[in-house]
This record gives C-alpha cells, structure tokens and sequence, in this order.
DNA sequence: GCAAAAGTGTTGACGATACACCCATGA
DNA sequence: TCATGGGTGTATCGTCAACACTTTTGC
C-alpha cells in the first residue's frame, strides 16, 4: 500500500467470491453446488459465487448470489450467518486470468431445494462426502469451511443457524452430531445447552412437536447470546 | 465464478496485502507501522503492505514485503509465523481507485528496529495503544488482528513464537499477560505449560539465565505441538 | 537480612462424563 | 405392550483458580 503506486500500472485482477453453504439434510451435512454452464470446467460442479461488481463489497457481493442461487427472498439472505473463510490466490488458480477469490461459508436451514436461479443451469444439494471433483480449487475451499463450521460449533451458538426458527433439542444436536461426525450424550447436550446462557430460549405456549414416534419435544427459539463460555468441546479433544 | 465471465470485461481491482506485525518489547504489545511518503494519507503512519505481483500469491506477497520492511533475511522470514487474517474490500476504502485487501498478521520475537528499508521512509515499532491515526482502514484492520492473536493464544501454541528461540517460563506468561492485558497466576500457568504435551521443552544442559535478580529461571524452546488441548482460556472467560 | 523472581504443594469449586432411570407417544 | 425419542437424576473424575509455602539469586 506504501509502495509502486502507479495508477493504470498496477497488475490486473479479478475478484470473485465463492460460498461453502451448509446445511443438515436427514442426519448429513449437505452443500449447495452449482453446475458450470461455460469452460472452463464446464459440466463440473463447483461452488457457487460471481465476481464481485465495482461498487459492493466482497460481502455484499457473497449475500447477493446466495440469494440468486438458492432462489430465498433477499430479507430472508440478509439475517442469515454469513463469514467470510478465508481468500485464495493461488496464481493458477483459474486458467483463464488472475483471480482473486474471496471465499464465505454460511450455514442455513433445510431450505426448499434451489431453483438452479439466476445464472447456475442446475443447483443442488449434494451429501458432502459426494462433493468430489469440483471445479477449481474449490475442494480444498469446500474442506476449509467443513473444519472452520466444525471448530466454530465449539466455542460459538451459530448451530442454531442449522436450524428453522423454532427447533428441539434433539434437532440442535443432530447438527452437532452431523458436523462433527460422532454421537453426543444426550443428557449431557442437554444439560450443557440449557444452562449456557442465552444459547437458547424457551418457547412459551408450551406446544410440542413431534419428530415421528416418541415423545412430543419442546420448542426453543435461538437465544441472544453469540459465543459459547465455557465451550462446547468435541470428544477426544482433537480439532482433527 | 459462474457467470458474468467476459474476458476483458471484468471490474478492474487491484490487490494489496497489509501486515500487522506484532511483538513485545519491555512488557507492551508492538506493532510494525511505516510512514507514508505519498499521497493519499502522506506523512500518516499506516500497516506495511504493498501490491501483490502478477505471479505471486497474497501470501507470498506478504512474506517479501515483511522481509524488505523489517530487514530481516529471507531465511528469517520463511520461518516466522504468518496468519492470513481476512479481507478488506470496502468500495471506498482506498480513495484512489477500487484495492481489495488482503490482511496477514505476523507475529515475531524482539527483534532490532527496522532499517525502514525497502520503500518506506520510516518504519518503526510502536505500542499498540499509541497506534492511532492510521491510514485508510488500518486501525480497523489493527483491531481485528490484535483480537485474533488474542483468541489464538487460547487454542494454540503460537505463544512460542513471540519468543526467542530460547526462554523462560516467566517470559512466555508475559506474552499471555500482554496480549490478553491481564495478570495470570505464575504457579498456575506453569503447571499448566508443563502439562501440556509438545508446548515446551527443557533445554538440556541445566543453563540458566537471570532476568535481572531473583533466583535464575530454566529455559525452554518451543515443543512441537500446534494446539493446545484443552485451551488455555482468559481469566473471566470472555472473549471481549 | 530483605526483596524479587522461580518453583512446589494443597484445597475446593465447577464442569464434564457415564450412566441409570422415568415419561409420553405411535404402532 | 413395546419401541422410540424426550427428559431427569446422580456419582465420579479431571481441571482449574486461589493461595500458602519453599528456593535461589542480587543488593
């Protein structure tokens, strides 16, 4: 920023974002992939995302397609969680010219299947253990965010955001139990969940709901608090 | 990444990486700033940085400019630690014309001041809390870095690497007290240092080393371990 | 001797684990 | 009445904060 500044001169980039979207489908992490239209790549599977446009932000850019591509209403985009991961700029990263890609990861309830919208011919949700092959260096994006979402369980609420609304806690850790991969003690998730202030709320008029056979469950509503004190530690300790 | 693909057309960025460098120099938390000796911002102190080339990754980017503003050698810098933090991309925050940013931190033993080499005219090491008034968004950049060196030393060892090769337990409870601006209980802290597999090791030959009086203390190096399970947390649990 | 810094020991509070057990519902 | 999932209780263990105490140096 100091230093070769020369207007006109400076090497020539484009920006992109991409979007790791998760979201738990019976009892397996899902993501949300497109199917490239165009070369390169074309026919291969990737992430969805778009370059980002002269006058908004990588974040702005990364909430726009995500709407565009999951076909939700653009207020229903705008309270969903969305983080930026990390960026990419691997120089061979795309074959055709510098690219810079900004990528996000956001976690989003089971939603009604996309519509392939906007730009992307189809778009679906794929089991993330079938997401292989994908366009670009989009694999190695697709397992940053898998084990970001996984250290972010630990230590932050944002599992709620997995969830609709008004959820069980049965569901919550089903969430849990899918993104990290093991079984949970439920007495224990429990217990640790509802005495973690403001992780979740009751909700009032006691209505139950039932998830098939077995006894009603009550609601909770996502409480206010953002970040888990003490954490939410996996077992066995290891951050994989 | 799937659509609007013109070539040619794209919008024009350019793309930058800035530093924060932090260190330790007696008891208070230092960063790396630079004078600027051009318009915008010219004569304000602002974060090292620079554009990143056409055949380099941000992160390659980020280890020359470090190495040219620190004077220190290439050998030096290719072992430090070096942690992309996030991206910048605010339409407005370069005056001159759209720059995306991508923000490395840096963390580094003691080390001599900086020649100000490379392009800036004056570089220097200065106390977190007299870092004010930096240019374009660097302060706000400086925030989020000090923030997740702060979270980081929770989980991680990366402690070590404020640290000389060799040093004293009482020298890396330092560093937790600086970063985190809290005092932490010596016996505890030790205890749990020890303990915790791969995060130290004893030198060998029992040499010791006085920090001034007091009884000598023993040295360690940095242990092999990466994270720290289970965390080492912040006194009052929070996170800030 | 005294201050200062290193190092050891002990105790009690709290959280997590690993269970056993009861409750409500559908088939 | 049995299988299934929701919900409660409890004993045990490990970790950690707090604090008292000893050791080794410089002055």
């Amino acid at each position: 920023m100091i230093k070769d500044y020369d207007p006109g001169a400076f090497p020539p980039f484009a920006v992109t974002v991409d979007l790791a979207v998760f979201t738990v489908r019976e009892g397996r992490l899902h993501v949300l992939l497109v199917e490239r239209g165009e070369d390169p790549y074309k026919g291969a599977w990737a992430l969805p995302g778009g370059f980002v446009r002269p006058k908004e932000s990588a974040g702005q850019a990364a909430r726009r397609e995500l709407a565009e591509e999951t076909s939700l209403s653009e207020e229903t985009v705008a309270g969903l969680h969305l983080e930026q991961l990390r960026t990419y700029s691997d120089p061979d990263r795309d074959p055709r010219m510098r690219v810079v890609s900004v990528a996000y990861t956001a976690l989003v309830p089971d939603l009604p299947e996309p519509r392939g919208g906007g730009d992307a011919a189809h778009a679906r949700w794929t089991p993330l253990a079938s997401a292989r092959g994908l366009a670009f260096d989009h694999e190695r994006i697709l397992a940053d965010a898998h084990h970001r979402i996984g250290a972010k369980l630990e230590y932050t609420c944002l599992a709620t955001t997995f969830c609709p609304p008004e959820f069980t806690l049965g569901e919550l850790q089903q969430v849990y139990e899918t993104v990290w991969g093991v079984e949970l003690d439920r007495p224990n998730f429990r217990r640790k969940v509802l005495t973690t202030p403001g992780f979740v709320e009751a909700v009032e008029g006691p209505p139950r709901r039932t998830g098939g056979r077995g006894k009603p469950a009550a609601l909770y509503r996502a409480g206010a608090a953002s970040a888990l004190h003490p954490p939410l530690l996996r077992p066995e300790g290891r951050h994989t």
